[in-house]
Order: C-alpha cells, then sequence, then structure tokens
DNA sequence: GCAAGTTAGTTGCATACGCAACCAAGTCAA
DNA sequence: TTGACTTGGTTGCGTATGCAACTAACTTGC
C-alpha cells in the first residue's frame, strides 16, 4: 500500500503527457486560431477531411476518436465558414457526406504544412529517432492506456 | 516546402500528445470525479497542496503551471467542499495562504494512493526503463516545446 | 408490414475554461 | 506623503465541452 505522501504530481503521467499536449497544442493553435478562427476540435475535422476526402461524420468520430458531439459542432461551425458542403448520403438518410470545399482544401493545404514544419522542427529538436520512439509509446498509451475501463 | 498531402493527424505530436494525455487522464478522472466530485484542477491544486504543504495560490500557479484563473475557482470550490482553508498572509494582505483540511488530507491520502498505483500499473506496462525515458522527452516537450513562442 | 431495437446526428443544460478588466494591497521614488 | 507601477487574486463574459435526452431514418424478427 504506497504512501500517499510519495505522490509527486510531477511524476504522475497523465499530468506530464497533459503539460506536454498542453505546450505543444497551445503553440500550434495560433496557427489555425490566429489565422482561420479555427478551434482544435474544428482544425482536426478539417485536418481528417483534408487527410482522407469524403466521409461521414461517424467516420470522423471513428477514426479520430471525437465525441460525436463535438464533431457535430465542429462540422455545423466549419460549414457556417464555408470551409465543407453536406450531402445527403443516397444509401442512408440519416448520414450527411462531408466533403472540404476549395476554401477549405486552400485552409488545409496551409496548415497541414504549417503542421509538418511544426512537426518536423519539434522532433529535430528531440532527435528523430527518439521522436519515433516517442510515437510508439504514445500509441502504446492510447491504445492500452486505460487500465481501469471507462474509455471515450 | 512541404505537400501538405503528407500531412497525417495521426503521425502528429501535438496530437498524439493529446490522445495519449486524454486516454490517462479520462481513466484516472473516475477515481477523483466519481469519488469526490472533483474537477482535473481541482484535484491537482489539492495534489500540490497534499505534497506540498501550505501555499499560496500564486505559489500553485508558479509550480503547477495552472493559470491564475483555474487556480483561483479551483481554491473556492476546495473551500467550499471544506476541504481547504485560507488564511490571510500575515506579511502580504493580498495573499492567502492555502492549507488542506483534515477532511482535504484525508481525500488526498486516498487519491494519492490510487494516482501512485495508476502509475505503476502504467508504466510497469510500458516497461519501466522505457517508461523513466518518457518522462524526460515529456519535460523536455514541456520545457522547449514550445517553438513558435505563445506561453501559457 | 410493423413494433422493438439501433444508429446518425442534433440540441439543451450545466459546467469549465480563457481572456481581459478589475480591486485591493504593496512597492518605489521623489 | 503621494502618485505611478506592480502584483495577488477575483469576476464578467463569451465560448467549448460532456452528458443525457431527443428526432429521424434504418434494421430485424415475426
Amino acid at each position: 500500500m504506497p504512501d500517499p505522501a510519495d505522490f509527486d504530481l510531477e511524476r504522475f503521467l497523465p499530468y506530464l503527457l497533459n503539460q506536454a499536449a498542453e505546450a505543444t497544442s497551445r503553440s500550434f493553435q495560433a496557427s489555425y486560431k490566429a489565422a482561420y478562427g479555427l478551434t482544435r476540435t474544428q482544425w482536426r475535422v478539417l485536418a481528417n477531411l483534408g487527410k482522407f476526402g469524403s466521409m461521414t461524420a461517424r467516420d470522423i468520430c471513428r477514426i479520430s476518436h471525437i465525441e460525436k458531439t463535438k464533431v457535430s459542432r465542429a462540422v455545423a461551425a466549419l460549414e457556417e465558414q464555408g470551409l465543407l458542403s453536406r450531402t445527403t448520403s443516397p444509401l442512408d438518410r440519416r448520414a450527411e457526406i462531408l466533403a472540404l470545399t476549395d476554401a477549405g482544401r486552400a485552409v488545409f493545404a496551409d496548415l497541414g504544412q504549417r503542421a509538418i514544419e511544426y512537426d518536423r522542427a519539434l522532433r529535430a529538436r528531440l532527435g528523430t529517432q527518439i521522436a519515433a520512439d516517442l510515437d510508439d509509446l504514445l500509441r502504446r498509451i492510447i491504445a492500452e492506456g486505460t487500465p481501469v475501463g471507462d474509455e471515450d
């Protein structure tokens, strides 16, 4: 039975991960927020559409592990801004096929580049081999990282 | 000039970090949220007070890198729940010295233990050596991870 | 063909957050 | 002392989020 006095937030993995995530997200946030007024979620949805082409909101949920509510609102906002268009699926009239508009693709082109550059710079500073290992670790954490249960 | 089509969210470090952070935080969240109705921020503030003893809100900001607003509200909530007490500092009447109450210490004891166990289990599954390396990496990212500027 | 589920997506509500503006107490210098 | 500046902490306001409840469109078994 561990002594609670031994507990140190600074060595607590969830905390460290959070800080690291905040640090990186925050600084990249400037790109999509300042330049295009996008939310983190909106940027992610856009990035998925940019990468994978047309798909339905549900697909985005599956791929990106973002909850449906968040996706739904992000999609609404992106549509509002003219960055994506919705078409009711002919196969399933509940579903909507989402696709970036030209404007959306332009934004993705710009942000995609910046993201690549940002990522490269960060990895370079960490050391590319190390960064690659980090990827694996993070994926493992994401995959099995939820020992207690309670999935998102 | 990178081709935006090369961009893949799944290999974007800020994104991976976020997912990993979410995955771990989420599952530990059950402990403090379900059991004590605490917010992530509240739990962190409590953890810092539990670890370091009495200190001022400003100190918590410095140590934990949480913004003052968040700390302020968390402190108010924790006081409301009877987990901490405030005393105006005799040295500087603007500052308030925060200290856990007995109830607060009890909560910390419980959550501290659970946190240690959670962390251990996670590290064990990653491999302890690897987990230690991960710590370093994350600290580096946190420290220098914000190349563009725009600090928190 | 239809009642009992499912599933895609939206919405209401209550809460947490970020930012900027704001008080009150302290500091510093003239 | 007094006026300009800094600093500890709070608050108002607009926005993002999570959860549960909801609609509409599909599926299944009978």
